[in-house]
DNA sequence: CACGCCTGTGCACACGTGTTCAGATACCCG
DNA sequence: CGGGTATCTGAACACGTGTGCACAGGCGTG
């Protein structure tokens, strides 16, 4: 056993391709080629191969196939905050939609790191398949350096402008306009809404849908307030907006700050949704949660990781094919909110 | 610019070092030393040839550098369930944790996944620099197989003995013994307990630590259930707990069920924590909302990540060290349900 | 039998990098 | 000035795979 370590003395070696031709009497090649669908190959031969290969464990190192020319198979996300209710049940959905077709999604959280450029910077180093950037806010230099290198980037959030950067796109001003017209048929005038930090481009269209509707009934927004996505700027935002004004609709930007504006309502002693209502934006898992119960507009996750496939698939088989958008509808979720 | 495709009509190919080489006119060798930390090479040469690679956008492979024999910096997190908060930010943190240390997560979603033993098999396919287990239910051959291929292994939940794993695991007994403690001084007698699957160690483990409390005090559960770790299965095991008996105290194998049990009891019309008491386990950051205020054992993400990445830096500076074990100490987080 | 087609196989190359090794240059000391 | 040493450099190899190419053999057809 110590002739073991004598013989190899570094890290312990990898299986090759050469090992198990030897221990199956064939040549190089015909490992390859018993393991690559349309080769050429004595069926025999295959199985005597396939045996042997299972025995020593081998498997082909996806790094020399990568090299060799073909795909990587690595995808990267970009994610630009994983504390995020929403983006993390996107990311979840995203994983499993890429380990369905046999992508291996490499993870970055823009979110939890203090450099992100140099991160990208040494991820870029894997050829990389796909780029998928998942960020409200986020540097379009590095997206531009990605398609630089030949990269195909699939954007969500604020539309990128750029021949070889795929978007998915969620129609947010629909939405929200959406939602507003359902607190508007219901007889509400004084409406309240918490957005988004500025440079988000998702708050704004929703901000945007609901003032478009409300302009359509001769109304506009009584207050509004920001907060950053989190439940506790949403309690925040709204304790401010209940001391500025007397509000009977509240819209949020996205549900987290929907659950942190209910709260904050009920500790006030405010009666949602007969006094109040509250829309939030996403419809994250916690909105249908016991206690919680959020009339929301829901951007379906499912129809979102599709389309990011569905665009991937495309990219890959035509590297020069124009770039696309494909937009998603959202609906409405009538919980107990409104 | 036709002329362009004429020379390289396949895809468009990376720009190599070779390619840095001839445009600062170095030798190729020289290129990768100029990004090779302790090598020889004249300052003045190093400075062009990075000027030379930023102009043309080089970035050495890292496939190529990979299967040179160092490491390939890739570490791949095997989730069981990422539809499960506390996995989910579990997984957030880990994420940001190997970001910060230069290894790219390869992430695999169990749960999402219908042939789950297929896809480990293709991610072993690269030569990872670890595997990280993040499940309470796993199949321990996957683990043997990893192993196998000199990989590292560091699971989390059960202890897997095996001189080529590391465990970073929750003392679970400890936390909910003392969950079980505070109520029992709070004067509490009937407990409750809504149970995990079965098969899962953290769960047993933890109805194990809060009988242990019980049985010093001369007590025994009144009654137990079991969810999937849900919020709603939570809901409707709390509902069958109430049927049964009258409680005046409620532990629960993780957060999502007990917040799912809070709202059962509400909607029942039982004051928490007046006539009720609940605790959690894990303290998702769900657990701290407004109108949730869960009294729950936090099992403490940080400290997880940390151990991981300290157990992963010895496992690396030394493969043939003994496996190790890290334990994790819960504490109580007391809010408004005990 | 001659010829062409089809299947199967091994050799050799390419992929892009890090690193070893020997050689070259400059420099110092005796 | 000779020899030893320290610094620098380019050629060459290794990593492990997929595949193009040439070739070998079997077989059917004219």
């Amino acid at each position: 056993m110590d002739q073991d370590k004598l013989i190899s003395p570094k890290r312990h070696r990898r299986v090759t391709a050469q090992d198990v031709a030897e221990a199956a009497g064939v040549s190089r090649s015909a490992v390859s080629r018993a393991f690559t669908e349309g080769a050429y190959l004595d069926e025999e031969k295959r199985e005597r191969v396939r045996d042997a290969a299972l025995k020593l464990g081998y498997r082909p190192n996806a790094l020399a196939a990568g090299l060799q020319g073909g795909r990587s198979h690595l995808v990267a996300i970009f994610v630009g905050d994983m504390r995020n209710a929403y983006d993390t049940e996107v990311v979840t959905r995203l994983v499993g939609a890429l380990n369905a077709i046999q992508k291996w999604p490499i993870l970055i959280d823009g979110g939890g790191l203090s450099s992100v450029k140099e991160a990208m910077g040494e991820v870029l180093r894997y050829p990389l398949d796909a780029l998928i950037l998942r960020s409200g806010s986020m540097d379009p230099a590095i997206a531009r350096e990605c398609t630089k290198l030949h990269i195909p980037v699939i954007s969500s959030g604020r539309v990128l402008n750029h021949p070889q950067i795929d978007n998915v796109c969620c129609r947010n001003a629909q939405g929200s306009q959406a939602a507003a017209q359902l607190l508007l048929d219901r007889g509400r005038q004084n409406f309240g809404y918490i957005a988004g930090p500025l440079g988000y481009s998702s708050s704004s269209a929703r901000q945007d849908g609901m003032m478009r509707a409300l302009a359509a009934a001769g109304l506009a927004p009584v207050a509004i307030e920001a907060g950053d996505f989190t439940v506790e700027s949403g309690f925040a935002a709204a304790e401010r907006l209940f001391e500025r004004a007397r509000l009977d609709a509240l819209l949020c930007a996205n549900d987290a700050m929907a659950i942190g504006a209910l709260g904050a309502a009920r500790a006030r002693g405010i009666d949602v949704p007969a006094d109040l209502s509250i829309v939030g934006f996403d419809d994250i898992s916690m909105a249908r949660w016991p206690g919680i119960n959020l009339t929301t507009v829901c951007n379906p996750i499912d129809i979102y990781a599709d389309k990011v496939v569905e665009l991937l698939s495309a990219r890959l088989a035509d590297p020069e094919k124009p770039s696309d958008v494909a937009y998603i509808d959202t609906h409405l979720v009538l919980r107990g909110t409104h």
